[in-house]
RNA sequence: GGGCGCGUAGCUCAGUUGGUUAGAGCGACUCGUUGACGUCGAGUAGGUCCCCCGUUCGAAUCGGGGCGCGCCCACCA
């Protein structure tokens, strides 16, 4: 059969993935090839946010998981891999919303129920956009298996951990200042947050010594209208100028409250007057002051960023206003020693892009003292390993100055707080049974939960734990750890054995990919321009191990000229070997060597080189030198095959060199299925060879 | 502020334990090529290997210092 003068993509790819997908070879249950020697492999998606859709990293991403699950899958394994996506809580709900406010709806028109209604609408119709991209990436995926961490089995799994933490004693509820979103109305962990530089005011103002109004104590503050709920003032105890003060109280102005002046050690004695203003209710540092020196903490800002009744003079005021007249006030009782611009950072919601309000909450809290040992354990002995390894060590810094985990959230969307079995109302809205658990707390089950835990399920039985996990390291502590501790609790093993760290896809320029600064690029464009295969290999082909790749769309044209450069060599031999030649299967290097003695003996350096070039693919896969890897097979298709020996075969036309040129052919095609799947299938599917399989499920040449 | 990574040809990057004239892909230029090929092949030009100091017979490679870029963590009132 004579083929078409170049290789066409854009009829190839989704018939080509439709055969795969119907043949079940996906499904490990189904998989035609096994070779029980070789037992499971599993590899874990990063379940996308149902928000999502595919961007440059995901596709690295999931483009070496697939190359992963692919090699496996031919070298015999029984091969697993579970797609899936996240309910991503606040990012959907914002998501919702802002498609909402479009109509002019808010989520408060609708009351909860009806909200929550219209976000499973959404999912329902968006909320697989991303794994149709896979697809068409190419990804093999068991969609048989497709998990959601909102699925009915996934809920019982969630319950059942908040209880047994609950039980266990590791759950709590606790006052504590948290980063507070006014404008979300929720809480937020410190991942959550950013930080942005601002110029404002550094306000230098004077606290009076009690008892003796002629003497002042000085202290430097951007949040002048936190005074209000002042309970100390603090230095550091190496502070020879406020030696004289010690033991002494202040006074703090507008609200004539006696408070002591301690010494502190967390204080920096170069920073403005080197005292300090205590503010236990909002601020984080001011907290564990408090707690340090058992402070009281007022409360001065309510959770909608005003001033609440406590203070008559200033309530109702917004953050900004009560600064200003504060500010006022201070000027006219001549306490203002003097204000200075300065520049420093201030926390930013994620998702809300506003100015986070550090307050006292009721929040759940998850003891982290035990899990995070387990954790550590388990990397420190190496049952988790890193790639590249200096991961292990960010991993372990994380986990060894781990703070306990709030897990509780104030928004619509998300796993309900299981009701709180002493019935307990707290006061302010905030830790009552009306909470969601934070996103990660059920996407820190997502190894087991995914496949069914705790049920008993076949599943789980048969496929945890899994071999790898291929990730973005901005996830390493967010959700990487965080599986790891909750796989040895529920599971009494760890969920993966390697933790892959793949690079961070830049812009050309090496500033960071990102669709707000319009610095992004859709994969999807170039899927549609260059086809799968060019993603594909321009990614991998970029992807060598360093932190970060910037990214250029040559190494995509390059890909899809080297999809084009196959086939050619492809069409060559099969005019060359004629319409009556029929390619002859070998099990094995030995077989060849016994089935075609001719064979091995003329072309013994060929066969030698090819040989070679299997076994080093072999090796960089298990090494995961994906980027490497691909190089050697580039070089030798292009340079070696088709420079060298295909032009060397012109002049020949013997049989035995028929025969050296179809397993050579054969052979290319396998080691480079996994990297560029569709082009090698479609070239497979064209060969008369005879019983022959999808290449999908062809033996790995092994030696 | 702490940590990590990077700085090699116009661009994106290799450079294995320090060893002769420093490599690849893309781009530029020259020539050639019809039994495959969005042509392809052969070849040319282009580099104080960020800077300084040191170790060494010998440094892109090792050590110290600096400069520049990027990312992560912490957040200082």
């Amino acid at each position: 059969m004579e083929l078409e003068k170049s290789y066409n993509y854009k009829t190839t790819e989704s018939r080509i993935y439709e055969l795969w997908e119907s043949s079940g070879c996906f499904n490990p249950d189904k998989q035609p090839n096994i070779d029980a020697k070789k037992g499971n492999y599993v590899v874990m998606i990063a379940p996308p946010n149902i928000t999502g859709s595919l961007h440059m990293g995901h596709a690295l991403e999931n483009t070496i998981s697939d190359i992963l699950v692919r090699y496996h899958r031919m070298s015999g394994f029984k091969t697993l891999w579970v797609p899936g996506t996240d309910h991503a809580g606040i990012s959907t709900q914002s998501v919702v919303e802002k498609d909402l406010a479009k109509k002019g709806i808010s989520k408060h028109d609708l009351g909860r129920e009806e909200f929550i209604k219209k976000i499973w609408e959404w999912r329902e119709k968006y909320g697989s956009l991303i794994l149709n991209q896979l697809k068409r990436l190419g990804c093999s995926l068991d969609w048989s298996r497709t998990a959601f961490t909102m699925d009915a089995g996934y809920k019982e799994a969630v319950k059942y951990v908040f209880e047994y933490y609950l039980k266990k004693g590791w759950i709590y509820k606790g006052k504590r200042v948290i980063n507070w979103s006014v404008k979300d109305q929720t809480s937020l962990s410190d991942l959550e947050i950013y930080y942005k530089e601002h110029k404002d005011s550094l306000w230098y103002i004077k606290y009076p010594i009690a008892g003796r109004p002629d003497e002042f104590i000085t202290v430097a503050t951007t949040r002048p209208e936190t005074m209000l709920g002042d309970t100390a003032v603090a230095v550091n105890p190496d502070d020879e100028r406020y030696k004289k003060f010690a033991g002494q109280k202040a006074v703090v102005p507008l609200v004539n409250r006696e408070v002591p002046i301690i010494s502190d050690a967390a204080v920096d004695l170069k920073f403005g007057t080197g005292a300090v203003k205590v503010t236990p209710a909002h601020d984080i540092a001011d907290f564990e002051i408090g707690q340090r020196h058992n402070l009281q903490a007022v409360e001065v800002i309510n959770t909608l960023g005003k001033v609440n009744e406590a203070f008559p003079e200033f309530k109702g005021l917004k953050v900004t206003d009560a600064r200003k007249k504060i500010v006022e006030k201070l000027k006219e009782l001549g306490l203002i020693e003097k204000e200075e611009e300065y520049t420093h950072n201030v926390a930013y919601g994620e998702r809300c892009h506003t100015i986070i309000e550090p307050m006292l909450s009721n929040q759940w809290f998850l003891n982290m003292k035990e899990l995070a040992k387990m954790a550590i354990d388990a990397v420190e002995s190496g049952e988790v390993k890193y790639h590249p390894e200096k991961w292990k060590d960010m991993a372990l810094t994380w986990l060894k100055n781990i703070k306990d985990w709030n897990i509780s959230r104030q928004i619509w969307w998300g796993h309900p707080v299981p009701v709180d079995p002493e019935g307990n109302k707290i006061s302010n809205g905030a830790g009552g049974s009306t909470d969601v658990l934070d996103t990660w707390f059920s996407s820190a089950l997502w190894p087991f939960a995914s496949l069914g835990w705790p049920n008993p399920t076949d599943d789980f039985e048969k496929y945890y734990p899994t071999n790898v996990i291929t990730s973005a390291r901005d996830i390493l502590h967010l959700w990487i750890s965080r599986m790891i501790y909750s796989g040895l609790e529920f599971t009494g093993k760890v969920p993966f054995k390697d933790v892959l760290i793949h690079e961070t896809i830049l812009a050309k320029d090496g500033k960071r990919m990102s669709k707000s600064l319009g610095t992004g690029l859709d994969p999807m464009d170039f899927i549609e321009k260059y086809g799968a295969d060019a993603v594909r290999f321009g990614l991998i082909y970029q992807s060598l191990g360093c932190q970060d790749i910037k990214f250029g769309e040559e190494f995509i044209v390059t890909g899809g000229r080297f999809a084009n450069k196959l086939w050619n060599i492809a069409r060559f031999i099969m005019m060359k070997i004629g319409p009556d030649y029929v390619f002859r299967k070998y099990e094995s290097f030995e077989d060849l060597r016994n089935q075609n003695p001719g064979l091995a003996e003329k072309y013994a350096k060929e066969l030698a080189r090819i040989n070679e070039l299997s076994m080093a693919v072999s090796k960089g896969l298990g090494e995961y030198k994906f980027g490497e890897t691909l190089h050697e097979l580039y070089r030798y298709a292009w340079h070696e095959l088709a420079d060298k020996l295909i032009e060397e075969t012109k002049s020949k036309d013997d049989e035995v060199t028929k025969d050296m040129l179809t397993y050579i052919l054969q052979t290319i095609l396998r080691l480079l299925h996994p990297f560029m799947p569709f082009v090698t299938e479609e070239i497979y599917s064209h060969l008369p060879i005879p019983d022959k399989s999808m290449l999908l499920v062809e033996h790995w040449p092994e030696k």
